[in-house]
DNA sequence: ATGGGTCCAA
DNA sequence: ACGAATGGACCCAT
């Protein structure tokens, strides 16, 4: 305890010192509940929050576990008001419950009746619950049941959801049994779903979240309402099942802007859902449609507005979220935890990279320096323009080819945003270059020539967060980015933990310009990778051999 | 029916 | 706070 790798702070913040021998492990050991605010060198800064507390609580970690191992790793004595506010913010979970009572339905029942009051009196609160049954119990009005739910998580109270689910209409679905299997991780969290009732699973980049999905729906026997952000998604999914699970062709529906069948599977994408048709909504239509037995959400960190509004309506069905980072950047991480569920499963990189499910890769951010007419343009631009500026710099170019010849003949992708600065790349570097307005059988076309080798260098624009049909590359070269977004670094950093067939490792560079906004957003975006024990080298451009 | 193109919302 | 990609609607040519 004298020498621990942690400093446990009464404001909720742990110093995590990064080049401590147990610091990977007391970094695994925190992670269940607490989130990292700040990485730099030496020191990173983690803090305790009640959403990652409840989650941790959800998952059946108890406020004991939590508190032994602060005191394990921590240096000096961990402040006593800090353990108790643990104990009392995990104690909070669960003290409501959503149950279904023989009589009258569904029923909010509390376990401490001043809880119960408190939350009875507030104006949010108050229009969703129905008559009182005795003291400790109120009736709730089965429409309200994702709605109270976010409300009392608003007031600190989450509710355990214990009201069930209704089975839906029986499907019969088996995995296929030929020639692969089910990863032991991918049983895992199956299970840990099912037996949750509904929540979400997170798991990195080409850990076959899809397959999780198909297990799920073996447990369920029902049918299946799929969401998916996109068309090539959507037939991925279904290529996926039908090679995976028992389904074949004529039970798995698409349901697009093109295609409006509805089958005992069903895939369909979020925008489908939020459109209106002559002044109805389309998802009424879907959700009517069929008397679903399960819901899941693809990548749920993406869920728009919209989809969380009908989400709340749809309590009584099981409901299950994938994704690789469970962090939004627009803070409704609360609205996933109430509507879709607790978190039932995750996987931490490190781990599957240690067991080989995915390539091992370093991590590297390249500082430039803008030259001094750059300097004095950026010092003087707008604010709405300095990003752009300091991020499209020509001095990044001059890096990207000396990182390409240094990688010579192994398959690099170039992933930046801003169009100029990728057009005048891939000119640079004699590369293709692909963005939106790149026709889909053009982009066949380049990611063959990728696969086969033909080609080595391929810049690629944002598609790369959207089409998951990129080709896995060994080094990745992210040149700009969207602002702070963690995980559309997350996202880009996948695109090379493909695991390499000679068992190499991959890299991950990073350009970002010194002194600058660049240099900010660049540190906010490599948050959720730090916490996944991903350490960003820093080298200077001058440096590189 | 089907494939392609343009425009627009979020 | 921004630029880019997207799906879907609609239109036109086969």
């Amino acid at each position: 305890m004298s020498d621990g790798p942690l400093i446990v702070q009464s404001d909720k913040t742990l110093l995590l010192e990064v080049d401590h021998a147990d610091a990977a492990e007391c970094r695994k050991a925190i992670a269940p509940f607490a989130e990292l605010e700040r990485a730099p060198e030496h020191v990173h800064t983690y803090r305790v929050t009640p959403l990652a507390l409840w989650n941790a609580r959800a998952a059946g970690h108890d406020a004991e576990q939590v508190v032994d191992s602060l005191i394990q790793y921590s240096r000096y004595p961990v402040p006593h008001a800090l353990l108790v506010d643990i104990a009392e913010t995990m104690a909070r979970y669960g003290r409501l419950r959503l149950e279904k009572h023989p009589v009258h339905g569904l029923v909010l029942v509390s376990s401490d009746r001043a809880v119960l009051e408190e939350v009875l009196r507030s104006k949010k609160v108050q229009p969703m619950i129905g008559e009182r049954v005795d003291a400790d119990t109120a009736t709730v009005h089965p429409s309200e049941r994702g709605t109270l739910k976010q409300a009392l998580l608003k007031l600190g109270w989450p509710a355990e959801d214990l009201a069930g689910y209704v089975d839906g209409e029986a499907h019969p679905i088996t995995l296929a049994e030929e020639g692969w299997a089910l990863r032991p991780y991918q049983k895992e969290a199956a299970e840990a779903f099912w037996h949750g009732g509904s929540g979400v699973v997170v798991l990195p980049c080409g850990a076959g979240k899809t397959i999780v999905g198909a297990a799920a729906m073996a447990h369920a026997s029902a049918t299946t309402l799929i969401l998916v952000t996109n068309t090539v998604s959507a037939h991925q999914w279904k290529q996926e099942l039908l090679r995976r699970t028992s389904l074949t062709e004529d039970e798995i529906g698409e349901y697009t802007g093109t295609k409006k069948e509805i089958r005992p599977v069903t895939i369909a994408t979020y925008q489908v859902m939020t459109t209106r048709r002559q002044g109805a909504y389309r998802h009424l239509e879907l959700f009517d449609a069929r008397d679903w037995g399960l819901v899941l959400y693809d990548e749920v960190h993406l869920l728009p507005a919209p989809i969380f509004r009908m989400t709340a309506d749809l309590q009584a069905r099981r409901r299950l979220g994938l994704t690789a980072t469970l962090v939004r950047e627009d803070g409704r991480e609360g609205d996933v935890f109430s509507l879709i569920g607790p978190k039932r499963y995750d996987a931490p990189w490190k781990e599957m990279e240690n067991q080989g499910w995915i390539a091992p890769a370093d991590c590297v951010e390249v500082r430039v320096t803008l030259r001094d007419d750059e300097r004095l343009a950026y010092a003087t631009a707008e604010a709405e323009d300095r990003y752009r500026l300091c991020a499209t710099t020509p001095a990044k170019t001059r890096v990207v080819e000396s990182l390409v010849r240094k990688h010579a003949g192994e398959q690099i992708l170039v992933i930046g945003q801003y169009l100029d600065q990728l057009d005048e790349l891939g000119e640079h570097l004699g590369a293709p270059v692909i963005k939106g307005e790149t026709r889909v059988k053009e982009r066949e076309r380049l990611f063959d020539a990728f696969r086969s080798g033909e080609i080595n260098v391929l810049v690629v624009s944002k598609v790369a967060n959207f089409s998951i049909d990129l080709p896995e590359a060994a080094v990745a070269i992210q040149v700009s980015g969207t602002f702070g977004s963690r995980q559309e670094e997350a996202q880009r950093l996948g695109r090379v933990l493909r695991p390499k067939t000679d068992g190499r490792g991959a890299r991950f560079y990073s350009l970002v310009s010194r002194d600058t906004v660049d240099q900010e957003f660049a540190a906010h975006r490599q948050r959720f990778l730090a916490e996944q024990g991903y350490a960003y080298q820093i080298i200077d451009a001058h440096d590189l051999a």
